[in-house]
RNA sequence: GCCUCCGUGGCUUAGCGGUAUAGCGCGUCAUUGGUAAUGACGAGGUCCCGAGUUCAAUUCUCGGCGGAGGCUCCA
C-alpha cells in the first residue's frame, strides 16, 4: 500500500497509508487529541476530520479553543440551531447561517418568533447535542443539489450562484447546503447559547422579504461561554444611556427624537472637550469660525448635497424660499473662504468649526448618543496646494494620534476609495486617493483599504478607536475633497502669480462631540479622569457646626476653577460617602472636629482608597496639578 | 423605513377587565452622627397618546408616538 508523509506543526513527520483519515492520524497521536479536535488544517486549508489524506501534507489539528476551530464549532452550532428550529417550526424554510464575530446566526423564512419560542429551541438544541450525531459531508452535482432543495427557493437561488463543487452536510435527518467544514458530531457543540431573535432581510436588501433571524453563540467550553456572557453584562453596566441618566449628563425627549438635551453635568464634559480641542488646535495653527445652521437651498444645489444627501436633510420654508438645515459644515466654509482672495503664502490654511449639524437618520437606527440626528462636529477645513497634501496628512495623523492617546485609545486606520455614487472626475479621485495613501505611509501607519466606501465627494481615512473593553468605534476621519473647491470655484494666487484651485481636506478628530462623549462614558465606565469629571471634589460635613469650614474650603477651591460641592445634609457620614462614590466623585473630603482644628481635609477616593488627612491648601494644589496633567 | 419586544409616580419595578405594589429618591420631624444605606411619618401616579370592544380598560384590539435589539462579517 502506498505511503504518504504527514508533517505536524512541531515539524515532526510520520508516515501513513494513503487514504488515511485525519481522525485516524489524530488517534495515532493520542485519543485525547482525536476526541477534542473539531477540524483539521491540511496545507493551510480547514477541513473535516473525516477528510481522507491522499498526499504528503502538513496538518494541524484544530481544537475549539483556537480561532479557526471556534469558527467551525460555531458554524456547526448554526446547523444544530437550524435543525432545532425545524423541530419547532416544521414548515420554516432554511436560508443562510454564517459565523459572525461573537457567534453565529441563522435566517429562516417563517412566521415571526416570540420570546417563548427561545426555550423550546434551546431544549431541542440540547437534545441534538446530547445525541452526539455525526456530521457527514457529501459532494453532489448541481442537479442533485437542486433536487434536494427543490422546495426551498432561497437554497435554489444560492445553488444557482455557485461555481465548482457543491457540498451538503447531514447530521441525523437534517441536511443543509454548506461548504463546511464541520465538527465530528453534534456533541462537540456543548457550550452554546441562543441570544435573541431579529428580523433581517433576505440578502440584506430591504426590497426583499423579511426573514426571521436567530442569533446564538458557542464556545469551546462552558467557562469561555460564561466569560463571554459576563463581558456582555459588563458592557451593559457601562451602557452610556444608563450612566448618562445616573450621572445626570443628558436626556432624550420624544419632542425631538434623536436629539440630545444636555444637562449641566453633561455640558461640563462637553465644554472640557471643547476647551481641550481649542488649545490643541491653536498649537496646530488653526483659526476658528462659525457658520449658520440654516442656509438657502441654492447653496445645497451648488454643493451637490441636494443631489446626494437630500433624503437625510431637514428643510424649512422662510419668506417663500426653500432653506435647508445644514447636514455638513463645508458649504458654509466655502462661502467664508470666498470672502476674500487668498495667496499660497497662507497655506496650509487651517480653519476649524465646531458645527452643529442635523441629519435625518432612519428612526430605527437611532441609539443613545451613538447615533443621533443632531450633533456637533469638531470640523475643520484645510486649504492647500497639491504639493502639501502628503505632509499635511501626516501632520494630521500625528495630531489625531496625540488626542486619542490622551484618552488611552488604541486605534486602527482604514482608507476608503471611490463609491458608486460620487462627484468629480477619475483624475481628481486618483490624485486625492494617492495623496491620502502617501500621507499614511509618511506617518508610518499600517492601514486597511475599503474599496468603494468613500464619501461622495472624495476618498477618506477613517480612525477606529478601541475602548477599554475591546469594542471598536469609528471616530476621526480625514477626507480629501477636490470637488467642492471646483463647484465653488475656489482660487488662490500661486507663487508665480497665476490663479490656481486649492486642494481641500475636511476632517474631524472626535467625530462628533456627542458620540465621542458616549464612547468616553463607556470607555471609563462613568469614572472620568479628574480633568473631565463634572464632579471633581465633594466635601462631606460630619455635623452642622463644620458647615462654615466646609464652605470656606469650597470657596477656596472654586476660586481656582475646581468643581466642588458641599454635602451638608444631616445624613450619616457613611451614607454621604456611599453616595459620593456612587456618583463617581474623584475626591471625597470629610471635614469635622480635627480637620477644622488643623486646617485639613480627610481624603478618600471613589475607588475606596483612603488617602488620609492633608492640609487643605496643599491638597488643592495636588488637585490642580492633576487637572493640569489631564491624567 | 421594516421585524420582534417594551412603555406603570423623578428612577428601578410588582400587578391586574372593577383606577395600582415595593424600593430608591423627595418632604417633615427626631437624631449632630467620623467613612458604602439612622429611624418615624408624609407627599407624589389622567398606569405614553388616540380610537374601538365592554356595564366597566392601566389591563383586550387597532392606530400613533417613543424606547430596546436587529436588518449581507453570505451555501
Amino acid at each position: 500500500m502506498a505511503k504518504i508523509k504527514i508533517s505536524f506543526p512541531d515539524s515532526s513527520k510520520k508516515s501513513f497509508d494513503k487514504g488515511v483519515t485525519a481522525l485516524s492520524v489524530a488517534n495515532s497521536i493520542s485519543e485525547g487529541l482525536a476526541r477534542e479536535s473539531v477540524a483539521v488544517e491540511v496545507d493551510g486549508e480547514t477541513q473535516d476530520l473525516s477528510t481522507k489524506l491522499n498526499k504528503d501534507s502538513k496538518i494541524n489539528f484544530l481544537k475549539s479553543t483556537s480561532e479557526k476551530g471556534l469558527d467551525v464549532l460555531r458554524h456547526s452550532a448554526a446547523h444544530v440551531l437550524a435543525e432545532a428550529v425545524l423541530k419547532v417550526r416544521p414548515k420554516a424554510k432554511l436560508t443562510i447561517g454564517p459565523v459572525i464575530e461573537d457567534g453565529y446566526y441563522y435566517d429562516f423564512d417563517t412566521e415571526p418568533f416570540h420570546p417563548e419560542d427561545m426555550p423550546k429551541i434551546e431544549s431541542e438544541m440540547k437534545k441534538i447535542v446530547d445525541s452526539k450525531t455525526p456530521f457527514k459531508r457529501r459532494e453532489v452535482s448541481k442537479k442533485e443539489a437542486e433536487k434536494i432543495f427543490k422546495n426551498n427557493k432561497y437554497k435554489l437561488e444560492l445553488i444557482n450562484d455557485l461555481k465548482g463543487k457543491i457540498s451538503v452536510y447531514t447530521h441525523g435527518d437534517f441536511t443543509d447546503l454548506c461548504v463546511g467544514p464541520h465538527v465530528q458530531h453534534t456533541g462537540q457543540v456543548k457550550a452554546f447559547k441562543s441570544m435573541k431573535f431579529a428580523g433581517a432581510y433576505w440578502r440584506g436588501d430591504s426590497k426583499n422579504k423579511m426573514l426571521q433571524r436567530v442569533y446564538g453563540t458557542a464556545f469551546g467550553d462552558k467557562k469561555e461561554l460564561r466569560k463571554h456572557l459576563m463581558m456582555l453584562e459588563e458592557a451593559e453596566k457601562r451602557d452610556h444611556r444608563k450612566l448618562g441618566r445616573h450621572l445626570d449628563l443628558f436626556s432624550f425627549h420624544e419632542e425631538a427624537a434623536g436629539m440630545p438635551f444636555w444637562h449641566p453635568n453633561g455640558m461640563v464634559l462637553k465644554n472640557e472637550l471643547i476647551q481641550y480641542w481649542r488649545e490643541e488646535h491653536k498649537k496646530e495653527g488653526y483659526t476658528e469660525i462659525e457658520t449658520p445652521i440654516i442656509l438657502n437651498k441654492k447653496l445645497w444645489m451648488s454643493s451637490g448635497h441636494w443631489e446626494n444627501f437630500r433624503e437625510n436633510m431637514y428643510f424649512s420654508k422662510i419668506d417663500g424660499d426653500d432653506y435647508a438645515i445644514k447636514p455638513m459644515n463645508c458649504p458654509g466654509g466655502m462661502l467664508l473662504y470666498k470672502e476674500k482672495s487668498h495667496s499660497y503664502k497662507e497655506f496650509p490654511l487651517r480653519v476649524g468649526e465646531l458645527g452643529l449639524v442635523h441629519r435625518h437618520e432612519l428612526s430605527g437606527v437611532l441609539s443613545g448618543l451613538f447615533r443621533v440626528r443632531s450633533f456637533t462636529q469638531d470640523d475643520a477645513h484645510i486649504f492647500m496646494e497639491e504639493s502639501q497634501i502628503t505632509t499635511e496628512i501626516a501632520r494630521l495623523i500625528a495630531f489625531t494620534d496625540r488626542v486619542y492617546k490622551l484618552f488611552g485609545f488604541e486605534y486602527s486606520v482604514e482608507l476608503s476609495t471611490r463609491p458608486e455614487k460620487s462627484i468629480g472626475t477619475d483624475k481628481q479621485w486618483e490624485l486625492a486617493t494617492k495623496g491620502l495613501k502617501e500621507g499614511i505611509k509618511k506617518a508610518g501607519l499600517a492601514y486597511e483599504v475599503n474599496e468603494g466606501d468613500g464619501a461622495f465627494y472624495g476618498p477618506k481615512i477613517d480612525f477606529h478607536i478601541r475602548d477599554a473593553i475591546g469594542r471598536t468605534w469609528q471616530c476621526g476621519t480625514i477626507q480629501l475633497d477636490m470637488s467642492l473647491p471646483e463647484r465653488f470655484d475656489l482660487t488662490y494666487v500661486a507663487e508665480n502669480g497665476s490663479k490656481k484651485r486649492p486642494v481641500m481636506i475636511h476632517r474631524v478628530i472626535y467625530g462628533s462631540l456627542e458620540r465621542f462623549i458616549g464612547i468616553l462614558i463607556e470607555h471609563y465606565a462613568g469614572k472620568f479622569p479628574l480633568w473631565l469629571n463634572p464632579r471633581q471634589v465633594r466635601i462631606l460635613t460630619v455635623a452642622d457646626r463644620f458647615n462654615d469650614y466646609a464652605d470656606k474650603v469650597r470657596v477656596d477651591y472654586e476660586s481656582l476653577g475646581i468643581r466642588v460641592e458641599v454635602d451638608d445634609r444631616t445624613e450619616t457620614i457613611s451614607k454621604k460617602v456611599r453616595e459620593a462614590q456612587l456618583d463617581y466623585v474623584n475626591y471625597i473630603l470629610v471635614v469635622g472636629e480635627k480637620e477644622l482644628k488643623d486646617n485639613t481635609v480627610t481624603i478618600r477616593t471613589r475607588n475606596n482608597e483612603v488617602v488620609g488627612a492633608k492640609d487643605y491648601k496643599a491638597f488643592k494644589n495636588e488637585v490642580l496639578e492633576e487637572i493640569k496633567k489631564k491624567k
